[in-house]
RNA sequence: GGGUGGUUAGCUCAGUUGGGAGAGCAUCGGCCUUACAAGCCGAGGGUCACUGGUUCGAACCCAGUACCACCCA
């Protein structure tokens, strides 16, 4: 083994031999296990979120296998409708200039195909340096044929269920992708603007209470005031409640608006009058189907304000009585452009009141960065109510868990608040919508042209065309649990995997995809008897990882870290062309340089992938944020060396050497006795820990386990005894034995979290410990037994290690180096201390460096002496030169001061009678020892002062 | 405005029915001791955000305040 842990020259193979010996498809034997991946957007890179999350999903996987369930953890990968499309169109775009107007619907998605095959697998290539355990044989992906059938399937039941509907609503309008998106896909973004206070003069001689004959609005957005369709005021406020039903003269427009009451209105708002633009505003548009008021639509789908308005009635249908009327001065403008000159006109007339600066959420296309314009437009909906109702009462019945709980709260505060979802896109990349229309405009739904033509009894020759528009991705990921595992089709797969265990994601998309997945499969998914299934019983929530400054990692703020630049490195230069390589502004890019070059003058350093796995599962405490540390990922990359310098010690001491791997007889020392309960005591924690979804402790329980009981003592201790020339064999045996065992073990115990290393070593260790098995991977995880937890064994240890300890303490304090072997002498002893003495003097002498060790029998004088205590037993260094008078002065009494601080604390507390009454008695009992264990330590210590000082 | 989470050592974070404040990294001192200097040994460092309450006893339970983050409106 080389002297140093290097991860790039193990991690590569190990991950292509597993691959390639199909360890990491389903067993076919034991309890089945199954995570969905949720998967990753076909255009995307792995970064920091994804490495986090799938390791955990690995750590799972990994450890429920080694248990002998029947493990799945599907992989694959979702189409991403506008991002692909926009991936796709850029490449064109640069190629040569085309669209895909240019090219035609049929032949751009060709194009999206050949995409895809290209690069559309470069985040399933990243997954493979993570280790990632997945069944890459039935990778799926939300366009493939199969998941096709059942997108179909369910859009066609839900419509024939009264489930799905078409209709005019408002939708998060992009004007340059000219598609309805997502409320994930819009960011609100804080930014300055105006509020604009407009004057609308009220007709028919109407007045305020104060006697304007005019009501004021304000409104961020003026250019929005010609679709205005009323004014609403509070129905309590007195300023207006009487003017309800009255009527005001839109500016401009010169349209008769009506005043509404409603509840919408805040009095404490500005004027308490808010203008209504139902067509083109979300609360807006919610006053209008209140009030039944009509929908002027005076927006293009490029955001251009149109010639004339668009009339509808608020059930969506057109109005052919209200006039359309706007004025032309405006027609065709930008919506920028036409709010300079709306604001100006009325300033003109004398109706604009005041200008105030207004900070806003400004809602922002996160693929186009344009405004987004809610925007009326016909389009499908998925009535949610009925789908809502079972997807609360699992989570409310505990068949589906979320891990941490308070994320319930937030899923249910959602769901009982629950919009009907809107499913269309208006782009040519994804699943094409099962709906024929006739040239009526009437709608047939059904999986082809043919079924629909025999559903409906549609004449062969009767000209159906189909609906141009697509599915939202997420509305084929809704049926990702069911959808990967072949349904519709009812094989062993589905029947085997579903309901899945554990889905690990993050909260971000508990609305948009876990809700979703929850309704839809309740209502798809069902047991044999009918029963609904869940599409899983747990879902473990994860935090987002930020930078160590605790920002939000992002392009634009170039504190992206890359996963895979901490397990391979870095050079300085090349992470700050990849941070500032894309950047449009130079000033910018500057900065970030700048910083870059700050916080890492040297680069990254590589890691390997199993220490930035294991320092993301020490980072991952129940469900909140990480600050990213990059001392705590060397720290824990300087594990991995210990680990890997271990398990050179080890070899060393038992490859080509008898270590009883075929049950010779041993003679187990105390120390051999005691790593052995340490292991047996780490085995129950981990596995409690893995239980409670707690990977943080499990982190925790191997690295204390490992570093400061294996190697800081176990090791150690082996040592005196393998380097004894008189030991017996049975006894040298016996720590080979341990050695080998306790490594082995340990490895299988940690390889869920760190697979490479794991598996590098325990190939060379497993023989010696006499397991058998080609892999760790399959290998069974460790389990405590009981009858090997040894509580003499550890107390001995414990007295052992006090010894040791107390006798570093004096060199450490005295500058004396551990070349200087020491003398030692020990007053005081009970017969169990001078047992322990006589038993365990070779550890002592190997571990505290000594020259000699000897008792004092009562009676006996010692030589002036340094002093710690082990209970009650003194340990002495005598002086000689090695010890500075005034010092070991000093240094007891600070020992003093801490001693007498604490039995001041214990005797206040003890001398309360009301704690002595009601206190439990075993806490009572606990303080009375500490306090005389205290006395008896402050009076040895005294007494050796005044030895001292008596000189 | 409503809701959720957070505030513990210089930094990143644990702290399980309330009973002696912990880890890693960083800092300081000493060491090339035949696995490991990516190491070993020792040491220092905290008004547990603040105020009040419950309790014999509060980092922990309750109420309120401040600040931070996120979600919703």
């Amino acid at each position: 083994m080389d002297k140093t842990y290097q991860p790039d020259s193990i991690e590569r193979q190990w991950y292509q031999t597993w691959e390639a010996k199909g360890y990491f498809t389903p067993s076919g034997e034991g309890d089945p296990y199954c995570i969905m991946i949720p998967p990753p957007n076909v255009t995307g890179s792995l970064h920091m979120g994804h490495a986090f999350q799938h390791t955990i999903m690995d750590s799972l996987t990994r450890y429920q296998r080694m248990r002998g369930r029947n493990t799945l953890w599907q992989v694959g990968s979702d189409h991403a409708g506008i991002a692909t499309q926009m991936v796709v169109e850029r490449k064109l775009a640069a190629e040569d200039g085309s669209t895909r107007h240019d090219l035609g619907r049929e032949k751009f998605l060709d194009k999206v195909w050949e995409w895809k095959a290209e690069s559309g697998g470069t985040i399933t290539g990243q997954m493979r340096r993570l280790g990632t355990s997945v069944d890459w044989e039935h990778e799926r992906f939300t366009m493939d044929d199969g998941f096709y059938k059942a997108v179909q399937e369910v859009f066609v039941r839900l419509y024939d269920d009264d489930l799905i509907y078409r209709g005019k609503r408002l939708v998060n309008w992009d004007p340059q992708l000219h598609t309805a998106i997502s409320d994930l896909e819009v960011e609100n973004v804080e930014e300055k603007g105006h509020f604009w206070h407009f004057r609308y003069p009220l007709m028919d001689g109407a007045t305020t209470a104060d006697g304007k004959d005019y009501l004021v609005v304000a409104t961020t957005r003026p250019e929005t005031m010609l679709g205005d369709s009323a004014v609403a005021v509070n129905p309590k406020d007195p300023r207006y409640q009487h003017l309800i039903g009255k009527k005001v003269r839109l500016p401009l427009v010169d349209r008769e608006i009506v005043v509404v009451g409603d509840d919408h209105a805040d009095m404490e708002m500005g004027s308490g009058c808010v203008k209504i633009t139902p067509a083109h505003d979300f609360n807006d548009y919610a006053v209008g189907q209140r009030h039944k008021l009509p929908l002027y639509n005076i927006l293009t789908f490029d955001a251009a304000i149109l010639p004339a308005a668009e009339v509808y009635n608020s059930d969506g249908s057109a109005n052919t009585t209200l006039s359309t009327a706007l004025p032309g001065a405006y027609a065709g403008m930008t919506r920028e452009a036409a709010r300079s000159a709306i604001v100006e006109d009325l300033d003109k007339a004398g109706l604009l009141e005041a200008v105030e600066d207004h900070t806003l959420k400004v809602p922002r296309g996160d693929r186009s960065g344009l405004i987004i314009e809610p925007m009326l437009t016909d389009q499908w909906f998925v009535a949610t109510e009925a789908l809502a109702k079972p997807a609360i009462e699992a989570v409310e019945k505990g068949d589906i868990r979320f891990v941490p709980k308070q994320y319930e709260n937030m899923y249910f505060a959602w769901m009982r608040d629950l919009q009907d979802w809107c499913i269309s896109r208006q782009l040519w990349w994804g699943h094409r919508i099962p709906a024929w229309y006739d040239d009526n405009g009437t709608v047939y739904v059904g999986r082809d042209e043919a079924e629909v033509r025999q559903k409906y009894q549609l004449a062969a020759d009767l000209p159906l065309q189909q609906d141009a528009d697509v599915l939202d991705t997420w509305f084929s990921s809704a049926l990702w649990t069911f959808g990967t595992l072949g349904w519709p089709e009812d094989n062993e797969r589905l029947r085997t995997f579903h309901p899945t265990d554990v889905l690990v994601t993050g909260f971000d998309i508990i609305f948009f995809w876990v809700a979703r997945m929850i309704m839809m499969t309740l209502r798809f998914a069902k047991d044999e008897d009918g029963t609904p299934q869940v599409p899983f019983k747990d879902v473990y929530v994860t935090g987002l990882i930020r930078d160590e400054h605790g920002d939000k990692m992002s392009k634009s703020k170039g504190n992206v870290l890359d996963p895979l630049d901490m397990i391979d490195g870095i050079s300085l230069e090349d992470l700050v062309q990849k941070r500032t390589g894309t950047m449009m502004q130079p000033k910018k890019a500057e900065k970030i340089a700048k910083r870059t070059r700050k916080e890492f003058p040297e680069g990254i350093q590589p890691h390997g992938t199993d220490a930035l796995r294991f320092t993301l599962t020490a980072l991952a405490s129940t469900g909140r944020d990480i600050n990213w540390d990059m001392n705590r990922l060397e720290g824990y990359r300087n594990f991995c060396n210990k680990l890997w310098n271990a398990a050179r010690y080890v070899l060393m001491n038992t490859e080509d050497q008898d270590c009883g791997q075929q049950g010779e007889t041993v003679d187990l020392s105390i120390a051999d006795r005691w790593i052995i309960s340490r292991l047996q005591r780490c085995e129950q924690a981990v596995n409690q820990h893995f239980a409670q979804y707690r990977f943080d402790l499990v982190a925790a329980s191997l690295y204390e386990f490992i570093w400061n009981e294996y190697c800081d003592w176990y090791l150690e201790l082996s040592k005196p005894v393998l380097w004894d020339d008189n030991a017996s064999p049975e006894r040298l045996r016996g720590t080979r034995r341990t050695l080998v065992q306790v490594l082995e073990a340990t490895l299988r115990l940690i390889h869920p979290l760190m697979p490479f290393i794991s598996e590098e070593i325990w190939q060379r260790v497993a023989p010696l410990a006499g397991q058998g098995g080609e892999t760790i991977m399959l290998a069974a995880y460790p389990e405590a037994d009981d009858s090997l937890m040894d509580s003499e064994a550890e107390a001995d240890i414990e007295w052992i290690k006090g010894v040791i300890e107390a006798v570093r303490n004096i060199r450490g304090e005295m500058n004396i180096p551990p070349s200087t072997r020491l003398p030692v002498i020990f007053r005081s002893t009970t017969p169990s201390d001078r047992e322990r003495l006589d038993n365990y003097q070779s550890f002592l002498q190997s571990l505290a460096k000594l020259e000699a060790a000897q008792w004092l029998d009562a009676g006996e004088e010692a030589p002036l002496s340094s002093t710690q205590l082990v209970g009650d037993m003194e340990v002495l260094v005598p002086m000689a030169n090695l010890i500075d008078k005034d010092e070991e002065v000093a240094r007891l009494t600070r020992e003093l001061d801490k001693l007498a601080k604490e039995g001041q604390r214990l005797s206040g507390k003890l001398g309360n009678d009301k704690f002595l009454q009601r206190a439990p008695a075993d806490v009572v009992e606990k303080e009375r020892e500490k306090l005389a264990e205290v006395n008896s330590r402050q009076t040895r210590l005294q007494e050796q002062v005044a030895r001292i000082q008596a000189l």
